[in-house]
DNA sequence: TTTTATATACTATCACGGCTGTATGTTTAT
DNA sequence: ATAAACATACAGCCGTGATAGTATATAAAA
């Protein structure tokens, strides 16, 4: 096994990559060695020193690969937004991370490895700034809808924009958590729903 | 140094504990070690194996010792319960968890280690156990008083109780392990007053 | 009450494996 | 021929657990 064709060394980089987000989704990632994910990719550590830096590379790559899916989702919901009614683009939002997370299990498990099997220290700024952006770019598309909501008139008067987003964050981030932690408690779909609608409805303008 | 007297055994015994939290905290569990541990609190790692078996029971102990302010607010509110308003009781529940958080130190430091710093792997099931637990009694404590208030008429018709009460946890959970990851996005028992609200809001009969 | 014995509360030391990083070898696409 | 794409081998440290050693609080015996 020496020099092999481009597409064979992005095959064996991706192979590498799917053994590290199985078994840091199945034992987290400090107890993975480099070794275990050679070993589950069938290939040697001196292939994964190749073509990463170290395991903390190797760990952002993943992300990196993972982040794709969920932006695609996000580009094709804006295309499609419906002017009429932003409470319901919100709605849309919403639910669109619930489905994603219930149907690609790609991104169901880095989802997990990022809320369960991960410690979040300081130095490793990475995974805490990645996450960081993320949720102010998910607020401020959920606060641009409500602002729309509010000047129709369509938000209860005294409701802040920013408070509404944020809470709306919460619940999804609370709801894939907890699903994620222990899925045969509920359907996040279900569930994901009648909670989401109870929260819009105590925002909405009686 | 050798035999002390019981307290001042008691005593070495917290400062393990208590340095074993602030580790925890600052670099996650996996990355701090006995040793550590041992050189925070003064004494050696013998010492720790003399207190407890290995690192894990440790850790346990340290979550044991954490458990009982958290008790004893909530018996404390079973208490100076209010049969009026079971959804003001809901509330107060929701928030007394908020106030702990915010104002107990040591609460909040376990509570970080258990959401940002731990990783949830299956081997170690004490973890996942003892959260399990907290949930349902929770969710419990939750949906008696929403069955209260549905008896009462307070609640919008065709609600479910049960995945009211699963909403009311994913809120309280979201936003304590939210503001745990980023203190200064928001101020936790404000916006989780809000939040809560609306919730509630959405709940209730119009 | 004093002495003795023993369990307690550690410290000090050692052996061991595992993991990382690096350096070097080897094969083969281009 | 050269460099890509790995495999192999080596050095070194770090963390764990186990053992042995040590001093003293405490209880029992005198």
């Amino acid at each position: 096994m020496a020099r092999k064709t481009k597409a064979e060394a992005a095959a064996t980089r991706d192979s590498i990559l799917d053994a590290a987000e199985r078994l840091f989704a199945q034992q987290g990632v400090s107890r993975t060695t480099l070794q275990h994910i050679a070993t589950a990719a069938g290939v040697t550590r001196g292939a994964i020193y190749w073509h990463f830096l170290d395991k903390g590379a190797l760990f952002n790559a993943m992300f990196d690969r993972a982040k794709l899916p969920m932006d695609e989702a996000m580009q094709q919901l804006d295309h499609e937004r419906d002017v009429k009614d932003p409470l319901q683009c919100l709605r849309d939002d919403m639910m669109t991370v619930l489905r994603i997370v219930v149907e690609d299990d790609k991104a169901r498990r880095v989802f997990e490895i990022a809320t369960l099997k991960t410690e979040f220290i300081d130095e490793v700024d990475s995974v805490r700034a990645r996450r960081r952006e993320s949720i102010g770019l998910w607020q401020e598309r959920m606060e641009g809808h409500l602002k729309q909501a509010q000047e129709k008139g369509m938000l209860r008067p005294g409701v802040s924009t920013l408070a509404a987003a944020q809470g709306g964050w919460i619940m999804v981030d609370g709801l894939i958590r907890n699903w994620i932690f222990e899925p045969t408690m509920f359907d996040l779909r279900e569930l994901g729903g009648t909670v989401i609608d109870t929260y819009l409805a105590g925002l909405r303008a009686s």
